[in-house]
DNA sequence: CCGCATCCTTCTGGATACTG
DNA sequence: CAGTATCCAGAAGGATGCGG
């Protein structure tokens, strides 16, 4: 998979994928979460996903992981200096997203609403 | 695939994918274009999977298509009004993405040069 | 010049069952 | 509680060749 000339490209492929967004605006909205928190707050991702996302977060740097050893063990989880560079996109992203969907867009259908009113 | 809550998800379903942003980059940056100029400012796409993501972008109100029925046949595509709404995020993208860049950011590897500061 | 059809390969997300 | 290991299905990316 050659690597594109778009310095976005690394970046777009780090936070995209099916629920990275979505952690990442729970730990910008909610602060730090543990595991089973997380889990709670997305109630149709599984463990393997869940931990795939964050292990991979961690690796670049993205998010923190503490882990308290104690009985049961909590681990918790936290946005990074870096990770917190990323609301701006966040947030844009949900601007918009929110915007459109008050127009009535959805994915592979457009805008109804403006259709309709040509 | 079940529907994610988060209404960010089938925004960034959309616009995310190998070439879209990059795509939607060009035709911010440098407006109208021919399916030809397209192919040659990213010289590493295909021309399938050029078509692919444009037709994309068409179904989804996000990019206008204007075909010249001339001899040969020219094709051009710009942003539509609502595609338009997408340079928040690309451009927020685009600072994220420089500014971890100028720190040594990569993918899978982190921050080299902050873990070298500690 | 622009694009479609076909086929193939890789990557991703997810289900399930098990562990310290 | 917070994972790990394995396996699988489907989607996405891409190469190639034909067509208006």
């Amino acid at each position: 998979m050659a690597s594109n000339g778009c310095p976005v490209d690394p970046l777009l492929r780090t936070i995209t994928g099916r629920w990275t967004t979505h952690i990442l605006w729970l730990l910008y909205t909610e602060g730090e979460l543990r595991f089973g928190e997380l889990m709670g707050l997305m109630p149709d991702i599984s463990a393997k996903v869940l931990t795939d996302r964050l292990r991979m977060l961690e690796r670049n740097g993205i998010v923190l992981r503490t882990q308290k050893q104690t009985i049961p063990p909590q681990v918790s989880y936290e946005l990074t200096k870096q990770g917190q560079d990323l609301h701006v996109v966040v947030r844009a992203l949900n601007t918009v997203a929110v915007e459109w969907q008050a127009l009535g867009w959805e994915p592979d259908k457009g805008f109804p609403a403006l259709e309709a009113a040509e």
